[in-house]
DNA sequence: CTGTGTGCAAACCTTTTGCAGATGC
DNA sequence: GCATCTGCAAAAGGTTTGCACACAG
């Protein structure tokens, strides 16, 4: 089954249907699933065919989000973000000079000890680290 | 020297003025360190005396922020908030019942092996862990 | 055909900016 | 007195919502 039907079954499962706006969304999200997409993003992405109305676009992603075929971001700037969701939990290093995310695993998590001794229940946790990947820090060194 | 004294000094070396609005922000953000506030929390907490103007505390927390005085923070709603800044760089465990923050320290971290292996250059991170203190867990229980 | 989905426009919320008058120092 | 600061108002982003028409199933 291609990603397209997976997502067409989970759509009807909730009554919902699979529209031309839906497919180029998912079609933007799936060919580019090593960065975090903007709403800005994905209409610059579309450019060039029709474009899709930006209420279009969050009301969408929002059904994707929930339905756990993407899962969101919020960025440094407070925008929202959106990769393709992966089962595995992992962490990202996300490159601020070209957007690219990496994930890493997420191994035994060093501050459970703290929320332990803190009384704290952790429910979800973020660790995002930020910096340049290989190939901006090579462009950055030739300027 | 007191904590007004030391902002005055700073705030003084950079050729800024200590004024009334500047003293009611710092008091806010002095009394309530255990917390990330956003200008809408600082609103509320200003009410019963003169409102400030939301400009002049967005601009007046950029200026903390920068003078190390603040940090900043941005939620999972994309909205500021910010605590009285620390030098020991740590992590937060944040209760999404109240919006107490408990601070605990940044142990080695486990992710520069996998930024190593990927020739990414960290510059910054930002581990924030989610869930309910014991008072929210406590009273969740009680409900 | 029915109910979901779309585009358009307007509203909303947080944050930023321009400006004239107020005020620390 | 001069530069910084404030309040007000308007604008700027990103995001949400209401509504009438379009269209998938």
């Amino acid at each position: 089954m291609t990603d397209h039907q997976k997502v067409y079954v989970m759509l009807r499962a909730k009554g919902l249907r699979m529209t031309s706006p839906k497919k180029r969304i998912l079609d933007v999200f799936l060919n580019n699933q090593d960065r975090m997409l903007s709403v800005a993003d994905i209409a610059a992405l579309l450019e060039g065919s029709a474009a899709i109305d930006n209420a279009t676009v969050y009301r969408n992603i929002q059904k994707f989000t929930e339905l756990g075929i993407l899962e969101s971001f919020n960025d440094e700037q407070g925008v929202n973000r959106y990769t393709v969701f992966e089962q595995e939990h992992h962490h990202y290093l996300i490159c601020t000079g070209c957007g690219k995310i990496i994930k890493i695993p997420c191994v035994k998590c060093f501050w459970q000890t703290q929320a332990l001794k803190n009384d704290f229940q952790e429910t979800h946790h973020k660790l995002e680290v930020y910096g340049k990947c290989a190939e901006c820090a090579a462009m950055k060194a030739e300027i």
